[in-house]
DNA sequence: CGGGGATACCTTGACAGGCGAGGTATCTTG
DNA sequence: CAAGATACCTCGCCTGTCAAGGTATCCCCG
């Protein structure tokens, strides 16, 4: 378990659809841009993004395609709709409350 | 569930040590300081703060006596240890650094 | 005096999310 | 041809949260 694993924990779906908010993407990518973001102190394990992806998805928040496998492996895109696009604006909010209230608590 | 359950989650046991560093405290105590330090924003529910009280004093981060009951209902005070102090500070620390992480990547 | 609310503790069991471990298939490069 | 990157996925364990339920004492108000 590294450093961080338990206080990222919660906000896996946020930051997925950070992601998608800019532009549709696929698993490795977004994956790729998360260490590329935090010059490599964070890297979300496979499972937790592919778990995440399913319970999106479910939830509506997402919806996914196929993408063009002319060439290398096949990807799977994923989109995000507009309720995911609310909750995605709903989460970034609640971080920054959150933040205010840990804050408060670990002076 | 409140709103921002799911984005403390993982802090418990920081936001607890946190206040017993500064005194020794009961359970009904500490949640009312919580209650007060965040004017009412977040309330750690109980059955979460007793799991959390049994994991420290497991893992050795405090110790607990019962307090003197000759008024009132009886207390358990809970006490911090030299690695529960340890433990609190590199808590704080990481939530520093997981501060910026998340605020890199909910832009 | 009786009842409600505050103080104070505790346990059980369900549930959800993270993720280790394992698996598949393709492409590129030395 | 082997190794490593790209790209996907599932199973099942573990841990933490918390709804629900329970106990006992004290104080105040009508």
């Amino acid at each position: 378990m590294s450093l961080t694993a338990d206080l990222i924990r919660g906000h896996t779906d946020a930051i997925i659809l950070a992601h998608l908010v800019e532009k549709d993407s696929y698993g490795y990518e977004i994956n790729k841009a998360i260490q590329a973001k935090t010059s490599g102190d964070y890297e979300m394990k496979e499972a937790t993004l592919y778990s995440a992806f399913r319970r999106l998805e479910r939830a509506g928040l997402i919806t996914s395609y196929w993408g063009d496998a002319t060439i290398g492996a096949r990807r799977r895109y994923y989109a995000v709709t507009p309720s995911g696009q609310r909750f995605y604006y709903q989460n970034r909010e609640e971080w920054q409350h959150a933040k205010r209230i840990i804050d408060a608590l670990l002076p």
